[in-house]
DNA sequence: ATGAAAGCGCTAACAG
DNA sequence: CTGTTAGCGCTTTCAT
């Protein structure tokens, strides 16, 4: 491997030049710069990543936190990955990834000048990791609201908006039998930021509109949909409003949908909240609230950034959820 | 942040004794460690991974080269992904992730020091990515088998050997009317070593026990599924044993054979090749030729460990395929 | 516009 | 069993 030093013999100058013609923090000649250049290319040189980062304090790494198990949406957290790895070469910025079993794993990565921020995904209402991020006295963005973000950035898409937002649109199509089928029990029971805020907009904006909301959780499976729905309509057998949150269970509940003879779009206006690519994948395209997953990841590392490089104050950005039509609604009567 | 200065300044030793408790790479008296060990405790010490790896030429990093598109099938390389990061803690490793489309970026985590070895998933039958790792001279390990290793070590399941097993084992429940439900054509397409090696050896098998070897690609959704038995019956009507290796069709796969009024386990004895816990989801728990994906992943770190520690040669791993009767299969007549 | 040189924090000879 | 010290390869003052 060559050096700096066999870099700046080569082009007849001092290591300092060379390093000040990779960073452009000073000015160099053209000529100067020809030279360097063609002896860069010509030796293949690569700056030492460990000797850089103890010279200049910055590791060119992001750490990310993901939840590796399996009962998470394992599609949507792919998503986030991509977005944030994707974004991160964008910056020049590399990814070093952690799960969220190992929690001394965080420390570890931030106290031994592993990297230069971390960036945390499915965080709880009340997640206990927070307190010990907030310690570390390093970047930290968190993908997913907490109650307290302890001065932290976020980002996060405004699941309470969204669930005001499903209520809203199917009681202005004239629905006012509406169902909520939503995350899995576990999830629920973790106290998920995204799920808790979801139901409680959900709630509260049916609950304006004097509306019962009926709210079941699914397994996140194609069963766990047929059998959610079937809770559902015990429940209100006069159901003309579904609103899905949970991809796995998604195909389940149409088919069950179907199989009950209330086919989506049809006799029962079904609005799905997720990823656009799921919405549009199904027998029916459905109308959907896009979870827009690769563009928060994208986000998130870019108020890593600003953090970094230390411009910027921590941020919270909410994005506004939208809502597309497509085949699975309609106007009631 | 405290240095190893510190630590030996409090401990009353010299910053070597202090690397030396740390590493354990030479014997140090009872007392010693013991002061040692408080003063890091005390101070909160923790190595600074760059200097480390400056001074020992060793990253202590992995760099996983992970498929991060969506036609890929996301939950099996997530088991991946768990596998290798949980295995590289264990060795004390952390794990960067590249993207394969990032091409460059395999090369620059290599060349510039950031890690110490490559583990690389989704590996084509002609993988024109091998040629550059091996040029790398950095120990490399390819989970998916190529048809040239290039001295590069691999761990994979014997899916030939998995082909053969599931005609072998339906063969002899007395099924002679067989098919295959295979990857998607895209993964057909690339030529994904796995998809190729498995049609292979369901194929020779089927020709050996004169049977016609019928074999259909199915898009990796519930609708995929179905259609795919379709095509199927189109082409065997009198079917009764079948193969299915695609995940995400697999419950399209089941649904479609109960609507033809052909239930799987009743008239039709289905072997799905994927994760146990795919098989066991299923409304039916399948009969299975298990997918040891997390159990992959960590035998790809052992590995690349192996080769790091400079001790081992490259090796091949193939992992013999497991059949697990459960309730989808039956003997015939 | 460029160079010299002092570290950054750690490891591993070498010396005892 | 422990200490001294010379780097590892780079960044960044300080000089010029």
């Amino acid at each position: 491997m060559a050096t700096i030093s066999d870099v700046a013999r080569a082009a007849g100058v001092s290591n300092s030049t060379v390093s000040y013609v990779l960073s452009g923090k000073r000015s160099i000649s053209a000529e100067t710069r020809r030279r360097v250049e063609a002896a860069i290319r010509q030796l293949g040189y690569r700056p030492h990543a460990g000797a850089r980062s103890l010279a200049s304090r910055r590791t060119w790494t992001l750490a990310l936190v993901a939840p590796l198990r399996a009962d998470v949406n394992v599609g949507v957290i792919m998503k986030f990955v991509t977005g944030v790895v994707t974004r991160a070469r964008d910056h020049e910025m590399d990814v070093l990834l952690l799960t969220q079993d190992d929690p001394q794993g965080v420390e570890r990565a931030a106290t031994s000048s592993l990297v230069d921020a971390l960036i945390m995904m499915d965080i709880e209402a009340d997640d206990p990791r927070i307190p010990t991020l907030v310690e570390l006295q390093r970047p930290a963005v968190l993908i997913g609201l907490p109650e307290d973000t302890r001065g932290l950035s976020v980002v996060d898409l405004d699941f309470e908006a969204a669930g005001r937002l499903a209520v809203q649109h199917l009681v202005e199509l004239g629905h006012r039998r509406l169902a909520l089928i939503g995350p899995t029990p576990t999830v629920l029971g973790r106290h998920t930021s995204y799920a808790e805020r979801l139901l409680r907009g959900y709630r509260r904006s049916a609950e304006e509109s004097d509306l019962e909301p009926v709210v079941e959780p699914a397994e996140a499976s194609h069963v766990g949909g047929v059998e959610a729905l079937g809770r559902v309509l015990d429940r209100m057998p006069d159901l003309t409003g579904l609103v899905v949150h949970n991809e796995a269970a998604l195909p389940g509940v149409l088919a069950a949908l179907t199989a009950a003879g209330r086919p989506a779009g049809r006799t029962v206006s079904v609005i799905a909240l997720c990823p656009a690519d799921v919405a549009t994948g199904q027998q029916l395209p459905l109308t959907s609230i896009d979870l827009p997953a690769v563009r928060m990841g994208e986000i998130a590392v870019d108020l890593a950034m600003a953090r970094i490089e230390g411009v910027e104050d921590p941020e919270i950005r909410l994005l506004m959820p939208r809502l597309t039509e497509r085949e699975s609604t309609f106007r009631l009567g």
